[in-house]
RNA sequence: GGAGAGAUGGCUGAGUGGUCGAAAGCAACGGUUUGCUAAAUCGUCGUACCCCACAAGGGUACCGCGGGUUCGAAUCCCGCUCUCUCCGCCA
């Protein structure tokens, strides 16, 4: 959610911003919505002082007098007039909170001006993609590849995108879920377990409703929603809360299953691990001073890029131009990795900073001593998500033989040296 | 899943229709006093929104959440959520 004052103060940057990201949302109506609404406020809430006062002075009277009966009479009119205001007022509040959820984030005067991706500025290549096996395939048609995951079971379990993976493959899994998290662990993130599940008001916090409902599976019954990601369960850990300032920063890193729907996705961007319905990802989540979140968005795109380092993967680092942003991020980097087989670019990470947008429709605040409470920065970023890395690892590292070679930092995870 | 009890400010806890945003205590913060510590004592001590210049000042709302009754609701009625106790089931 946008600071409605910087809305009312600034409006044309928050125009320009609007536009610079290509959204299409009404800022005159909601200005206009605003001065109604504040004037619809100001008289109904006087009509409830007058209904305060003459309150206290019947409460001073004898119950029945006559001075008391008139008093009644006289109130009936404006305890109606409060009651019709206090409707009239719920629903302007209702139509004017959807309005301003339409305007989204401001970009950061870092970010490149451009309507679409092909304003994104590669920020860093790192590692030399000609530095891959030979003998790279696309990890889908390698052999050991289809020995290891069972595609065909899992549509005939679950559905298309809901594979299996077997013995070395699952446990490569398990060996990257760790690596990543012994790595948060030692770069002062504290590891979270959370529920796989949320409910309405986490995914609204989030920003994940209204709009994005169809990206999510839905359990109706309860009202809850299969987490996309886990920054819903994880941001929304300190929903409602006000942080001691002393308590900043909180660094935590979550790994969950991720479910998408991934509706109308199709071609070579869904097979093999580009996309399923379920995978794997450790999520990292930064509650920050607003001075440091820009300082803190350079440290956590940082540490991503050490574990593809580390694991001897080149990739490039994207800066997103503002039209490339999302609704919700001020500055956002994409870390994609080199699969040298399929010879493309694979996001496995994006790290963003939100500043207090989050942080405001979460009402997420931190408290400096004898201060007002003031709303604290929220980040975060992948470190990093799994089946694009593994497909990044069969792929680069696959062998004459048909075997992969495990990345060095990997091997005492795996407890072989190749896979196969 | 069944039965019962409950939800009040940072915490404990009073308050069952009227000057209650809410007693009291604790914690916290500031001052005074005492040689230090401890104690005592006085004061401050919620959040959001609206008016106003986002100051001073004024106002409104908030006693789990949402509705209702009433001139007036923390207090009465209805629905929901959550917590606790007991029973059942279960990894």
């Amino acid at each position: 959610m946008i600071d409605i004052k910087i809305l009312r103060e600034e409006p044309d940057r928050v125009r320009k911003a609007i536009a610079d990201k290509g959204n299409d949302c009404d800022l005159d109506a909601i200005l206009e919505m605003d001065i109604k609404r504040r004037k619809l406020i100001a008289s109904v809430e006087q009509l409830r002082a007058q209904q305060k006062s003459v309150n206290s002075e019947m409460a001073a009277l004898q119950k029945g007098s006559p001075e008391f009966i008139a008093k009644i009479e006289e109130m009936r009119g404006v305890a109606a007039e409060v009651k019709q205001g206090d409707t009239a007022l719920k629903d302007l509040e209702e139509t004017w909170e959807e309005m301003i959820l339409t305007v989204p984030n401001i970009a950061h005067d870092t970010v490149p001006v451009a309507p679409d991706p092909s304003g994104n500025v590669v920020d860093l290549t790192w590692g030399d993609a000609a530095s891959a096996s030979p003998h790279a395939k696309a990890h889908y048609d390698a052999d050991i590849f289809n020995e290891l995951s069972d595609f065909p079971r899992g549509v005939k379990v679950t559905g298309a995108g809901w594979p299996f993976f077997k013995g070395g493959m699952a446990r490569l899994i398990r060996s990257l879920i760790n690596f990543y998290l012994d790595e948060a662990r030692d770069a002062g993130y504290e590891e979270l377990m959370a529920p796989l599940v949320v409910n309405e008001a986490s995914a609204r916090a989030t920003g994940q409703l209204p709009d994005k409902e169809g990206q999510m599976y839905v359990i109706p019954q309860e009202g809850f929603y299969m987490i996309p990601t886990s920054e819903v369960p994880v941001t929304n850990f300190y929903r409602d809360e006000i942080l001691e300032a002393d308590d900043l920063p909180v660094f935590r890193a979550c790994y969950t299953p991720c479910f998408r729907r991934e509706a109308g996705s199709y071609g070579k961007d869904v097979r093999g691990l580009n996309r399923t319905h379920q995978f794997d990802k450790v999520e990292l989540v930064k509650w920050v001073h607003p001075d440091e979140s820009y300082n803190e968005l350079e440290s956590l795109k940082s540490h991503a890029e050490t574990l593809l380092q580390k694991l001897q993967l080149p990739y490039r680092v994207l800066l997103m131009c503002s039209g490339d942003l999302g609704f919700t991020q001020t500055k956002k980097y994409d870390l994609e990795v080199w699969a040298a087989g399929q010879e493309r670019w694979l996001e496995v990470s994006s790290c963003s900073n939100f500043e207090a947008f989050q942080a405001r429709r979460a009402n997420i605040r931190y408290r400096a001593k004898g201060e007002k409470p003031v709303h604290v920065h929220t980040l975060n970023g992948s470190g990093l998500a799994v089946p694009r890395v593994l497909a990044a690892i069969l792929e680069n590292n696959l062998q004459e033989d048909g075997r992969v070679k495990i990345p060095e930092v990997l091997v005492p995870y795996f407890g072989q040296e190749y896979l196969g």
